[in-house]
DNA sequence: AAGTTATTAAACACTTTGTTGGTTATTTAT
DNA sequence: ATAAATAACCAACAAAGTGTTTAATAACTT
């Protein structure tokens, strides 16, 4: 076993969190490896030796973010479009309050599109498919649209409430989110 | 007149349109100063005579737009909510299409975050004191978040427009976005 | 056409980057 | 508990990019 071995998986965290705690400070580009290294108490040979350079290390920590948030996302088993958002939107506050720190760091250096193209990834094909089956909606309005209107209003409200965690819980930002979602035309 | 001098006009010009057209092929971190001087054919010591550096050029971009837009969204004198986001998407709808070369510069750069700022700045008074004198409007949503729900929704659809230009036509996105915005609780 | 001022060119010190070779310390597996 | 493996450290390095200065040249304004 060579990955497993503690002195990386030490290291490797000890620059993570390093560098969260300086994007919550400073613009990512103000940040230099130096900086980085001096922080996490590693030598910045050692720094390269894990990772190609800060961007790679960005990179590295948003992929972790990724797959943390697919296999939470995995749970959800609606299969109606409605309950799929709803389930979505409780999801995906809960995952970033779990990761306030990795995300209010993201959210202060201006990098939210970097969410938002995430979670097109991670539920795209998923929200596609799903909305397909979905008698009750809407048909004139395309798919991709549909997606991309309620993903950026999501990711943008979620935003927002991490800089008011104490203006509303999460509850609350869940119920807004949910009366806000456009509504199927069941009269149609 | 200092600043009218047609060669300040001409090299800043050459210099903003040399980034955005970088901006396109590579991320901004990957541009270095001598790579725009190089394209928009002007001495690199000119170019620290009239920005700081390629934030400040960038910022000072950001800055026109922003000028254009407000000047753009002075027009809408709308007062009930409904008609005033729909005439704000128009608008914003009109200047991305307009300025397209820009805005597709900044989308691919992963930097949507900085326009989602910059309408905030513009319309949130605006918006906000709008959304205080309208009546119709479900009092149990806080204002700030359909604000933010509304403005992450828009931008998001108004930049995936943006690489599928060819699939939808301005006027399509517009009345999709319209009939997708939240309906005023008209029944409450 | 004269005076003003922006642009250019070359050279400079400085910071940051990414790499290398040799040494020390920690971890793993026996 | 110890030996083998390898990660982390340290010092030194070349290369690239930054931002500034000086003096000469070119372009614009009135």
């Amino acid at each position: 076993m060579e990955k497993d071995d503690l002195r990386i998986v030490k290291t490797k965290k000890a620059l993570y969190n390093a560098l969260i705690n300086m994007m919550k400070e400073k613009t990512f580009e103000e940040i230099k490896v130096s900086d980085i290294c001096n922080k996490a108490l590693v030598n910045r040979t050692t720094f390269y030796a894990h990772f190609e350079d800060k961007y790679s290390l960005l990179s590295n920590l948003l992929d972790n973010l990724k797959k943390s948030f697919t296999s939470e996302l995995e749970k959800n088993k609606y299969s109606t479009s409605k309950e799929y958002y709803i389930e979505l939107i409780k999801i995906f506050l809960t995952h970033i309050e779990k990761e306030r720190d990795t995300y209010l760091a993201i959210a202060i250096n201006n990098r939210n599109s970097i969410l938002t193209d995430m979670i097109n990834d991670v539920i795209d094909n998923d929200v596609i498919t799903k909305l397909k089956n979905d008698e009750n909606l809407d048909a004139t309005i395309p798919k991709d649209i549909i997606s991309k209107f309620f993903i950026g209003a999501v990711i943008n409200v979620g935003m927002y409430w991490l800089y008011n965690s104490d203006k509303y819980t999460k509850e609350e930002v869940i119920n807004y989110l949910i009366e806000l979602i456009p509504n199927e035309k069941t009269s149609k």
